[in-house]
DNA sequence: CATGAATGAGAGTTCATTCAT
DNA sequence: TATGAATGAACTCTCATTCAT
């Protein structure tokens, strides 16, 4: 069907412009939204003609999903990284909350836009389903194993994991787009995260 | 410049025709999504043709917004309404949560298909971003109220209503999608009851 | 081919509808333009419904020659009414004159604006220019005989008046619309009405 | 809001296919009217894909517009460039009259035919208007300039030209499309002329 | 006779993708 | 390899005309 052969690019140059098309293209439909980004937008800012994206990608669907690992891997492990190097305990626990919120804000500034408008695509996109599906997977069983290895309570672990993830996910959304004047925002984070650590507790 | 009024219809068979084009083409927007949804395909659900369509919408947009109208008052008060005929206190607050959880379950799984696709609208679409917000608002006003009527500790109590119902939401969603195999909802769901109920109860 | 049936009104109320739709539809081709007007206008403008337009009407088209009849009929033949009563000589051709481009002039401030639309259609349409091109002539007869009746000189006098009537027609264009703006209309005008006369005068 | 840009073709073949969709679809337009020519007709017209035209025009209505740009501008200055060349005076007049008259009609014979369809569109659009306005300003100067410069009498003499201009234009129109029949046009040509010579001449 | 809701062909326009250079 | 001009199917929306009521 396709005659056209995907190249995969060895040349540095080459390996360069895929990446940039990545970058600006992925820039480009968080910012705009898929369907309002046209792939002679996304060849401009990349700076290429729009004949070579079509030799990086197969199509302008390829584009969203490549942006799709580049920006999970760059956003989700940088903030945990930190905790390698530390254990953490009943002590900490708050300011390590507080931190990987923060990070998650900090990260998320530049391009979380797309979080949505991508999320929405995976009813009607299988292959952009299964890539958040496989990413959910991931960021929750990395986290549940990061609070085995320091000992917290595995009873239900990975559900109550899971649950934390749901709330500080939802925080930072609404922290990033401010969304409701009517809520206090530093109220809802310690909510928030006296909500967390009483999950986490270990039962009486 | 343009002419062409929107009519409102009067006659039964007029009015049933406008509410199978909303009913049948949010259907298809939700399902498919709304950029993959053409005119044509929502007349044709809609056994209409594509002229009488733009009688009664403005245009494809339009009917989107009358969709999202429709679902979001069909879903939210009836999940709550027999709140206002008992009393909430600490005995029945585990069942009457379990029994807002269920129906809210139940509400979407006719139609919430569609709730990402268009809460990603919310970022390319002001009208789409307007109506969420007033919504949410609203949705969260109406249920802090009624704790406040039930004497509830009215301590950020906005705040919390506001986690507390992104608590809800996602666990529906994952139910309703059951998108990890790995987790147990019956375990997830009473973790987040628990947490609601530990939210909810009075500062020692 | 086509089954319905065209009425001729008979009764006095059906007689009025028909002759609103005439009226109020080419007002509003005249104003916006044949192709800009719409037959749900016309209908509305003249107070019927659109399905009865077709019962008195082969099409749109139909409305507009129509309208092109009562027009020329009713613009041009009281213009030169008045001078049934009088003789035209050398002593009054002046004061006639005058007295023709003022009533052009008033007649058109009414509908006018159609002129041009209208003759454009010339080009693609064949019934409209069959129609023009009657009307010319029959007002050039109608002319050149007043004036042969006024014992002018009948040399060329078809050519002349054909000429005359063009200067009339297009100086009363531009005072109408007063197009420019670099052009004094007094002067022009009686640049004309020299013009005409000295057109009409026996040749030495 | 609309981001796709209007390209400026520098390579010769893409300029030749630009030209080719003024010319063509100008033509177009001229023959059948503008309404009654879609975008499909011109392209395949032109020998190009639907998709070229809105790569060199904003819309259907940039192609009117730049069409009538070529055409005055090559219709107007060739029919008066050679009077640059020769001093015009009381002996030459009428020869020169006479030439303008046959260039002008020369020049008209293969595209005038749009000159009502698009002069109508004056009334329903803007920018046609404006266009008509301006290029009749510049012939009107453009003539009184030259006839100023060759010592005619300026009395009155930008209107005495506009008379002049309808004259011609009326004529030649007629002619072109010799639109009646009972009209004797070797005649008319004569008056006509005769009256130029008449208005022209310096007062007694 | 009259209505105006309904039709659906066809309009202008966009854009993912291809291909001659 | 790289370009960007070119393609044309598919889209949203309009409106002259019909027809059930």
């Amino acid at each position: 069907m396709k005659e056209t052969e995907i190249r995969e690019p060895v040349q540095k140059r080459s390996i360069e412009k895929k990446e940039k098309i990545i970058k600006y293209g992925f820039d480009l439909i968080c910012e705009k939204g898929y369907y309002n980004t046209n792939t002679a937008e996304i060849a401009k800012a990349a700076g290429v003609s729009t004949g070579i994206v079509y030799s990086y990608f197969k199509d302008k669907h390829d584009i969203l999903l490549e942006g799709l690992k580049r920006y999970s891997n760059s956003v989700f492990y940088p903030m945990i990284d930190f905790t390698n190097d530390i254990k953490i305990d009943d002590k900490n626990l708050r300011s390590v909350i507080e931190k990987i919120i923060l990070q998650f804000i900090d990260n998320h500034k530049l391009s979380q836009t797309a979080h949505e408008e991508i999320t929405s695509m995976t009813h009607s996109d299988k292959d952009v389903a299964v890539f958040f599906h496989e990413s959910e997977i991931e960021i929750t069983n990395t986290i549940t194993d990061l609070l085995l290895k320091n000992n917290f309570n595995p009873t239900d672990l990975k559900e109550k994991v899971h649950v934390i993830i749901n709330l500080v996910d939802d925080l930072c959304h609404e922290i990033i787009y401010h969304k409701h004047k009517e809520i206090d925002y530093n109220k809802m984070t310690n909510i928030i995260i006296d909500t967390i650590i009483n999950i986490l507790k270990p039962e009486k």
